[in-house]
RNA sequence: GGGGGAAUUCCCGAGUGGCCAAAGGGGACAGACUGUAAAUCUGCUGGCACUGCCUUCGGUGGUUCGAAUCCACCUUCCCCCA
């Protein structure tokens, strides 16, 4: 199968500046291609997760890739899509962030023997004279048809600054240098990136007279239309220290019916053949295919030690397997123990499960809590240094949150 | 540069001197029902020594017995005119 059709069967591509010139050059690997990723925070998330695949997929096909770290870029803030202004970084920020990112897509990328390019835009985009730039770049791009991009939308009611006007431009220009330094040919991204794509491959028509092409992929939403990735802590991170892997494997283990699998076709390296056999899973059997997302995936980003850990442990909690070693678990001081002994609320909120002493009241109060399988009626329910001690006690609140508290010896 | 308006708890948004830890909605969390799904219903949603006390309504000062509410200045944002 060639690789564009295999896209194409995923369900990744969204929009293709021409179709049969970027199919062609792909499928023959003939492509030097570029994403760009902007140091916005100190670990990829899975919207990078999703770009990191095409690139190998793209690599695997004989398509020479290029990582673009936007250390430049990252300067200004993307505001496409956005409601508001991005929080301005600082150049200390950016640079530590770029050096987390570098580490990440370096364990995803072989970057090894020219397979793969690694670049940062900073290099050429922070000595920029401002007035040349303005002659030799801005003169191409026309502010009424920059407004009517679709990205600006929403921002076109609260506002937007000149700063991040130009993040276009400075995107534009990347390509531009790319194609001029590396032959590159192509860049791909999200889909909301398209705008900004585009005003690459217009620019290198302009200056150049040469053809540019662009793609883009759809961007990973639930059925309700919402970002995937996102939870009410935040992104789902691919740093192990901020998402555990775990929580990884649970997030895609607790994804809805209707995503699965899309999230399976979009996102792991299974063959199609064998995600066109689940389409036919229906009800119950259903969790079967979202047990296989949350493993191929954790196995992805995490390595498969770290996802067999994750799904034993996740058995152990909900199937009533006996696995306890893989679960979170805290330990927690002798000296936390007053008179031998240590409270409900208190285990709680050292296990992290609660937020503060009225937030644990609460979930004990509410019937949320149990402690090694016994629930807790009484806030002032108290266990003993013998209990805790060894193996220690599973603590639960709620149905999916639980950590397993033991005393340090 | 001139004029007008706004800033409230996670978010949206009510509140214009005491009855305000602050309506309502959303989200989150917990319970019931389930398939670790969705939908639905119920509860809950600042902190603590929890029938009581403490801290919060952009910031700093002030008026008052008492301020989210009034005054002054500051900061930020939006709109209209140039």
């Amino acid at each position: 199968m060639k690789i564009s059709e295999e896209l194409k069967a995923r369900g990744l591509i969204a929009q293709m500046t021409d179709e049969k010139e970027i199919c062609e050059l792909i499928d023959e690997g003939k492509a030097v291609f570029y994403i760009g990723f902007d140091p916005t925070a100190d670990s990829l998330h899975v919207g990078h997760f999703m770009a990191l695949c095409l690139m190998k997929r793209l690599q695997m096909a004989g398509n020479k890739p290029i990582a673009l770290l936007g250390g430049g870029t990252g300067m200004i803030g993307d505001p496409s899509g956005r409601t508001d202004m991005r929080k301005m970084l600082t150049p200390e920020d950016i640079q530590h962030n770029i050096e987390c990112f570098k580490k990440q897509m370096s364990r995803f990328i072989d970057f090894s023997e020219g397979k793969a390019i690694m670049v940062n835009n900073a290099d050429w985009l922070l000595d920029l004279n401002y007035v040349n730039l303005l002659r030799e770049v801005g003169a191409h791009f026309s502010v009424n048809r920059m407004l009517t991009a679709e990205c600006y939308k929403q921002r076109m009611e609260k506002g937007l600054s000149f700063l991040e006007f130009n993040y276009m431009i400075m995107q534009s220009y990347d390509f531009y240098m790319l194609y001029q330094k590396y032959g590159c040919n192509m860049q791909f991204g999200g889909d909301d990136q398209w705008s900004n794509m585009l005003g690459g491959t217009e620019l290198i028509r302009r200056k150049l007279g040469k053809d540019a092409y662009a793609m883009t992929i759809n961007l990973l939403l639930t059925s309700e239309g919402k970002k995937m990735g996102k939870t009410a802590g935040g992104a789902v991170w691919l740093d192990p220290n901020k998402t555990s892997p775990f929580d990884f494997y649970q997030y895609w283990r607790n994804v809805a019916d209707g995503d699965v699998l899309k999230c399976i076709r979009m996102l792991t390296f299974l063959p199609l053949e064998e995600i066109e056999e689940m389409e036919h899973w229906e009800g119950q059997k259903l969790n079967t295919a979202k047990e296989i997302l949350a493993y191929e995936l954790t196995k992805l980003v995490h390595g498969e030690e770290e996802a067999e850990k994750a799904q034993a442990a996740s058995k152990a909690l909900f199937s009533g397997g006996q696995d306890l070693s893989h679960m979170p678990s805290v330990s927690i001081a002798k000296e936390d123990f007053k008179d031998g002994a240590i409270d409900v609320i208190t285990l709680l909120q050292k296990a992290g499960l609660a937020s503060s002493r009225s937030d644990g009241r609460r979930n004990v109060e509410q019937g949320g809590v149990e402690v090694a399988g016994q629930k807790v009626m009484d806030i002032g329910q108290t266990y003993t240094l013998e209990q805790l001690s060894g193996e220690g006690l599973i603590v639960k609140r709620g149905k999916k949150k639980f950590c397993r508290v033991y005393v340090a010896e």
